[in-house]
RNA sequence: GGAAGGGUAGCCAAGCGGCCGACGGCAGCGGUCUUGAAAACCGCCGAGGGCGCAAGCUCUCCGUGGGUUCGAAUCCCACCCCUUCCGCCA
């Protein structure tokens, strides 16, 4: 959420920016509202000091014994005025809170701007796509031959883009999240967290999901639930409506959990395989933030997941999204991507944003600078570090042998008890 | 799911419809005392909004949303959450 101050003050800027992003909104109308909503106030006001002052009177005349039934004559067509006054103020905050819940947020200055995701820029890569001395299979023609992967039984229980993991594709995929939560919390100072698998609208409204992107998620019928796209949800919503200390900050999460998209509009994309599946899973990363940080933590977010891709030995690159494909709640946003030989490019592994004070504002999570000052705003951001499921798929094609195995990266084996190969069933 | 109790400021906690945005305590901050610390004592100490260059003025907030009333932390209704007991249950 943008701050009505900034827009009222700047309308420009706001009306600049997301002219950038390709975006219309309503700001004429904003305005409006808002200029209505301080002229109800201030009347409002107004006629509450009256009778805040005519209240005490009464109680004063109450306790001398005097008659002050004139008084509270008039106090009832005051009191029917404000009433009339705070219905007026409550739907015009209603109208104003939904506007503003629906403006994206404003890309920071060194996002390059584009029309579409065409232009957003890579910023490196890393690591040599490997050539193949054969043909190298699609990860779910390697999965079929190893037995590891059934997405015909999976859809018997569940229907399309779902997955069922069997055997030492069941423990891979264990041990990706274990790898991966061990690296972050061991070695870049995350702390764990297993949160709620659903989270409810309030939360999905702190984050952004809500109200623009319900058709998104999936929701639990009769209940005010829905399952989580992603952990950001859970994770960032544990601060909601805390004023934290400065000492606490910075805060850093990593948290494993199940993602649950209804992916619609994404009908034939990426049908086959593990890529866009309405259940995957994923380790998170979330910081919360001083305001004055936010841009290098954003920096070292990148290279906490990208630091995985290396450790994993996956080739891959960063690509930073242009002002058309930043994301609704985003500020900057960098996505790396894995090569993925199947697909002959690299493809979307991870996304790592700086919200600025975006989400903070909608979710009311601040800190105190100093001792006795203001309350302010934190900055979020998250990342995944990484997609498993595409992880899983990266590391068959990327690592398949062409007698149909598969080698373990050898950052995996620990993990694998050992194993160095997956092996075609006999 | 049933029954009972409860949600008040960072924490604990008091609160006959009007001197209550809220007694008191703890924590925190500043000070007195002290060689230093502790103790004791004194003072400060919630958030948000509107108007204003500012000083300041003012409004709102006692789980949430409605209602009654001239006036609600207090009375009424609905909902949410927590605790305990019972039932069910991985």
């Amino acid at each position: 959420m943008l701050d009505i101050k900034l827009i009222r003050s700047n309308p420009d800027l706001v009306r600049e920016a997301m002219r950038r992003r390709g975006e219309t909104v309503p700001l004429d109308e904003l305005l409006a509202l808002d200029e209505r909503r301080r002229a109800l106030l201030s009347e409002a006001e107004q006629l509450k000091a009256r009778r805040n002052r005519a209240s005490e009177e009464v109680a004063r005349a109450k306790r001398a014994g005097e008659d002050a039934g004139h008084l509270i004559q008039e106090m009832r067509a005051v009191g029917d005025r404000i009433q009339a006054l705070d219905d007026e103020v409550r739907e015009v905050d209603r109208r104003l809170n939904e506007l503003l819940l629906a403006i994206p947020n404003i890309p920071h200055e060194s996002v390059p701007y584009g029309e579409s995701e065409a232009d957003n820029v890579e910023v490196r890569r890393w690591g040599e796509p490997r050539r193949f001395g054969f043909d190298p299979k699609p990860h779910w023609d390697v999965a079929a031959r190893l037995g590891i992967l059934d997405f015909e039984r999976a859809a018997k229980v569940a229907g399309a883009r779902f997955a069922v993991y069997r055997g030492a594709g069941a423990r891979l995929e264990r041990a990706l999240i274990n790898f991966m939560i061990d690296v972050h919390t061991q070695e870049h100072g995350y702390t764990e967290i297993l949160p709620p698998f659903l989270a409810n609208a309030a939360a999905m409204t702190g984050t952004g999901q809500l109200p623009k992107f319900a058709e998104d998620m999936f929701r639990c019928e009769g209940t005010d639930l829905y399952l989580i796209p992603t952990a950001e949800v859970p994770v960032t919503n544990l601060h909601r409506d805390e004023i934290l200390d400065a000492d606490e900050l910075p805060l850093y999460y990593v948290a494993y959990s199940a993602c649950f998209r209804a992916e619609a509009g994404a009908h034939g994309r990426d049908t086959r395989g593990l890529i866009r599946q309405h259940q995957f899973n994923k380790v998170e990363l979330v910081k919360f933030v001083r305001p004055d940080t936010s841009y290098d933590e954003l920096e070292r977010l990148v290279a906490d997941a990208e630091d995985i891709l290396k450790r994993l030995g996956l080739p891959y690159r960063v690509v930073q999204m242009c002002t058309a494909d930043v994301g609704f709640a985003a500020a900057k946003k960098y996505d790396p991507e894995v090569w993925m030989p199947s697909y002959g490019r690299y493809v979307e592994i991870s996304s790592c944003s700086n919200f600025e004070d975006f989400q903070a504002r909608r979710a009311n999570i601040r800190f105190r600078p100093a001792r006795k000052a203001k309350p302010e705003f934190v900055h979020t951001l998250n990342g995944s570090g990484l997609a498993v499921g595409r992880t899983l798929a990266a590391i068959l094609e990327n690592y398949q042998n062409e007698d149909g195995s598969v080698t373990v990266p050898e950052a995996l084996r620990p993990y694998m008890g050992g194993l160095e190969r997956i092996e075609p069933e006999r």
